[in-house]
DNA sequence: TCATAATTTAGGAATGATTATCATTTCCAT
DNA sequence: ATGGAAATGATAATCATTCCTAAATTATGA
């Protein structure tokens, strides 16, 4: 694993903030200073396949990336985007009992208006 | 409602394939031969905004449209790329009771092999 | 009916996130 | 050290989508 890969790795386990590949390079940068966005998203991609990283594909705006792999989901604000960790809403095996068939997997967002900008208003 | 974003809302009502754009170009140049991809973009916006469309963002390849706004939820192949409708897999009012917070929406994609694609393996 | 204003279009250029390319650098095993 | 493999940084390419503009179409109202 190189440094850079590393460093990536280590940013997204230490930060809540589901952030994107350029904030990503922007905090990875503190340590390896002439890191390159090509090498952030390489090694992003590489870190997925690994299972180490999960990537979470927003609708309108840069994807994010998440450093915490057990299974969870995400609640979205549709106001300022900010993306909170909530846990599995389901399971495998309700959805393939429901379906009566084999799934691979899901992916589910939720939208709402955070508190912070629900006061805004 | 101008002639082609009539043409357009008709074709995604005669079909069940969640085209894209592109296709959906195709479709409607059948009879306005001069569209223009840029109209389609638009008139799609303005009748998702209408809820007369439905947008289903994919994450690998270029967003589908869905003419039925009838809530329900999307299985999607891994291999080939076909959406198929399921009935909704969730209801607002779970999702904020399991919460504890309003919700506005949610977005769900169930990933699987298509009995096809599983045949050819 | 006609003139004018408002809306929408076609076509092409611009945008921006992500990927691909490639010469150079880093990493090891010999 | 050295040669090959793997990874990097820099930059160019890709491609879905949005933006722009002049021309066309449609609606309005005196």
């Amino acid at each position: 694993m190189s440094r850079q890969k590393e460093v990536i790795l280590d940013v997204l386990r230490k930060v809540r903030t589901h952030p994107t590949a350029d904030e990503i390079l922007l905090l990875a940068r503190r340590r390896v200073p002439a890191l390159a966005l090509g090498t952030v998203y390489r090694n992003l991609k590489l870190l997925c396949d690994e299972k180490k990283v999960r990537r979470i594909p927003m609708e309108d705006a840069p994807d994010r990336y998440d450093g915490f792999t057990e299974p969870h989901d995400h609640l979205i604000c549709l106001d300022c985007g900010k993306v909170y960790d909530v846990p599995s809403l389901q399971t495998k095996e309700a959805l393939e009992a429901k379906l009566g068939a084999r799934v691979s997997g899901y992916e589910m967002k939720v939208y709402f208006v955070c508190p912070n900008c629900q006061r805004e208003e």
